[in-house]
DNA sequence: CGTCGACTTGAGTTAACTCAAATCATGTGG
DNA sequence: CCACATGATTTGAGTTAACTCAAGTCGACG
């Protein structure tokens, strides 16, 4: 395939002049990864950062016993696995296919060369590193300050955001996937989703698809402003 | 007063030449802000960054309810505020000062350029983000995979680095700042400094002095290997 | 010495978890 | 094309970590 085609359609590196685009394709690794295949784990000397070409690849943490909380899910374009590119340190957390993928992997020596000699791909990387900052500290808030119902309510105005603004939603994830998302596990996010069904906020069909009916309630929701009723029967 | 000799100890700026730390003297802005007054607040517009110069601020997100989680608390030498800079969006959270402060304001457009005249600038810069990153990461492994007591242990861990690897640390903040450090609340993290303190891990000494007595069984607690007893009368 | 915030302690409630067990969905080998 | 295996999802029952609400006590500062 044309590698450099593929580089230059990446966010990251809009902006670069023919010849960086050149550089970096001479350094690039490319790499095909299989579902459930890992790319990194927390703790890796890590040599390089990684952008995603196809598929998707969920960055993630375990605790000791064995529960899961998702970072980020990234699809095409996007990269991951900076921080020890910058910071010098091991990677933070885990990485692994949720499907199969293809992925960049640009060494870190020379990478951070052409960082040297290129401002503008120094300014998109800090753009990059900073819109990641953004997302951590909703995250953080959601974790921390809003119960799981708003959780919920919040991921799927981000979804219906993502996806033109509409009000039937493609969920793109296992419920399971979704509630490791949310920080918590799927016997509760399952409960959440038909209580809200019979709410009337939402209706869910088939595959996992999910209408938005309600978006006024969903909104109150996830702005803390509301609660589920305890119990509805 | 002396305002460049101040800039040149920040880590931020390390490596610059003696011209560039000039210029950043030259776009500088000193402000001093009073304990518990506002430094900047979520949503607003963001035209610039700060470094801390003396004192200290906490930068935290609230619930509708009041509820607050501090982020991050920063000292001396310690940049803030950045996001928006790279980002172009408004700050994500709000900066107060937890005592009188001096901070130094960098407004964006200068501050942008000189990063584009200088790479050892931006790579300063992009550390720091990601270091800020993999903080990021292991608070949202604390808040989501760790209870309460394990989050305890590990800050005072992290304390206990900070200075010098002591046993006896000084907790530096109120314990209501640091229940809202631990995404907790006053009242849990009292019982649970009593608990710690019968079980004999801890022993807390006046003034929220607090010792490590037993940092084998600690370090099992942050690891969340082992939890604190049910009831301890 | 009075006030305000920090801190503690008690009693009750609850959101979310664990454990257990079905049921449904998908896909593969025969 | 069927039958079973595996993983996703749902539902029920019980438990619990952490919260809310209430009521002090303690300590520093004006």
């Amino acid at each position: 395939m044309d590698t450099i085609k593929q580089i230059t359609s990446i966010p990251l590196f809009q902006g670069l002049s023919q010849e960086y685009l050149q550089d970096l394709s001479a350094i690039v690794i490319e790499q095909v990864v299989k579902r459930g295949q890992g790319i990194f784990s927390e703790g890796d000397e890590g040599k390089g950062f990684y952008v995603a070409i196809s598929g998707r690849v969920k960055i993630f943490k375990l605790s000791l016993e064995g529960k899961e909380q998702i970072l980020h899910i990234f699809g095409p374009g996007e990269p991951f696995g900076e921080v020890p590119v910058f910071a010098g340190s091991p990677y933070p957390a885990n990485a692994e296919a949720l499907e199969k993928t293809h992925v960049f992997y640009f060494p870190r020596e020379a990478f951070v060369d052409l960082i040297r000699k290129t401002p503008s791909l120094a300014l998109n990387m800090l753009a990059v590193l900073s819109h990641r900052l953004h997302r951590f500290t909703a995250l953080v808030e959601d974790l921390s300050l809003k119960e799981v119902p708003g959780r919920l309510a919040a991921y799927l105005f981000y979804l219906s955001d993502k996806q033109k603004g509409n009000d039937d939603l493609a969920l793109e994830i296992t419920k399971v996937q979704l509630s490791s998302l949310l920080g918590t596990i799927p016997e509760t996010l399952s409960r959440i989703l038909s209580k809200m069904t019979k709410e009337g906020i939402i209706a869910t069909d088939i595959h996992g698809r999910i209408r938005i009916v309600d978006r006024k309630t969903l909104e109150k929701l996830a702005q803390g402003e509301i609660r589920l009723s305890k119990s509805s029967f």
